[in-house]
DNA sequence: TAGATTGTTAATCGATTAACAATC
DNA sequence: TAGATTGTTAATCGATTAACAATC
């Protein structure tokens, strides 16, 4: 879809324009459909430049027509397709603890394409319970219920210690992608995408700036 | 402390230079306190380039013996007064919800300096209740509390709409910096750290390649 | 001394932004 | 046409890395 390869700050920027999208189609109320909007409107709503916008567009293709803009409604679109929020996704949750429950009740992706279809867990006083309406699983079924259900991301919230062996049972499983909650680095093959979220570093680099 | 002014992707490398310290005095069972470490090793725990961690080190001084290394128990001792991790910050959480009550829990927290002194939310059925040992409290209260407690640190995890005003609030009573977990930009007078952890962007990061 | 590794310079690489011709 | 704004080039800026003298 893109030429060449894309910078990920500029997927980043993506997800950021696609949000000021749709908060511009919240407050029309979607109903003049035909409506412009120009790089510096997104540029004073998100404080990036102008021209920097443009150019992360042309990764993608030519949305826009000189002197107007971009139609508004067509440019979310076409963010939303080359974002993968044009359809359906299958995650599954590792780990069965707060942070895991957090997430399967995160707002976010019900909204969005993404459908929890399970949550894994060692701990047999959780297995066969619930949250919310999601079963919890035995960890050493993963493996089966990814092929099975042809899952596509894992996301991974269970201790340091273990995360590396969880992400493995995932590979074997076939899953595609891991959004990894866990502090510690993990080794896969290079064909599986890893995302590490990183709590604490959020809050070192926090302190670090208030300590100056 | 620092020489001029750090990008931020230097700070981000010192915390994982940090872990990967605490990683091999974990190891060394502290034992050996006079080992070093060279750039080389680390590079390795890593990935990043050992050019690149002798350059990051030296924004914030000379840490290392030329032919032998870095002294490991020093450097981590180093890199802890850098990212203001040998004192301990006070932190209040807006929002009761589950992504809250799952930072309350965190482990990352009390194993680090960082002390939960409160909760905040607006709902009467939560106000006065407690997750694990911490008060829930009513947000009207938040900005006394902050000025009374003298708090650092203010995480923001309630939803995006209210997050402006709730954010606001915190400047009020005085907070330092705050970590924004609602999938909303806000803004605040440039003196306040704002750091943004958005959920969704790292799923749709995800899907893009995923798409791809 | 010989080997190793730092701190630092200089070269390279890549990303951001200003400027402008194209064109709606 | 005149005004506006894109797509794109070229200039700038900043970050990464290779190379090496200093030195343990």
């Amino acid at each position: 879809m893109a030429k060449g390869s894309v910078p990920s700050a500029v997927i980043n920027r993506l997800c950021l324009y696609h949000r000021c999208l749709e908060e511009i189609r919240g407050a029309e109320g979607g109903k003049d459909k035909l409506n412009y909007v120009s790089s510096s409107k997104i540029a004073a709503m998100t404080g990036i430049n102008p021209a920097q916008i443009r150019k992360d567009l042309t990764y993608f293709g030519e949305f826009g027509k000189r002197g107007k803009g971009y139609p508004a409604v067509d440019l979310l679109r076409e963010l939303e397709k080359i974002l993968g929020l044009d359809r359906k996704w299958s995650v599954i949750i590792a780990g069965a603890g707060n942070l895991g429950k957090a997430l399967v009740r995160y707002k976010g992706f019900s909204s969005r394409g993404f459908l929890i279809e399970g949550i894994f867990d060692q701990d047999p006083l959780k297995i066969g319970k619930k949250i919310g309406h999601i079963f919890i699983y035995d960890v050493k079924e993963m493996d089966k219920f990814i092929r099975a259900k042809d899952i596509d991301i894992g996301v991974l919230v269970v201790p340091a210690q273990s995360a590396q062996e969880v992400a493995e049972k995932m590979v074997e499983g076939g899953i595609k992608a891991i959004l990894n909650f866990a502090p510690a680095r993990i080794d896969l093959p290079a064909k599986i995408r890893i995302h590490n979220v990183d709590l604490s570093f959020e809050f070192e680099e926090l302190t670090y700036y208030l300590s100056q």
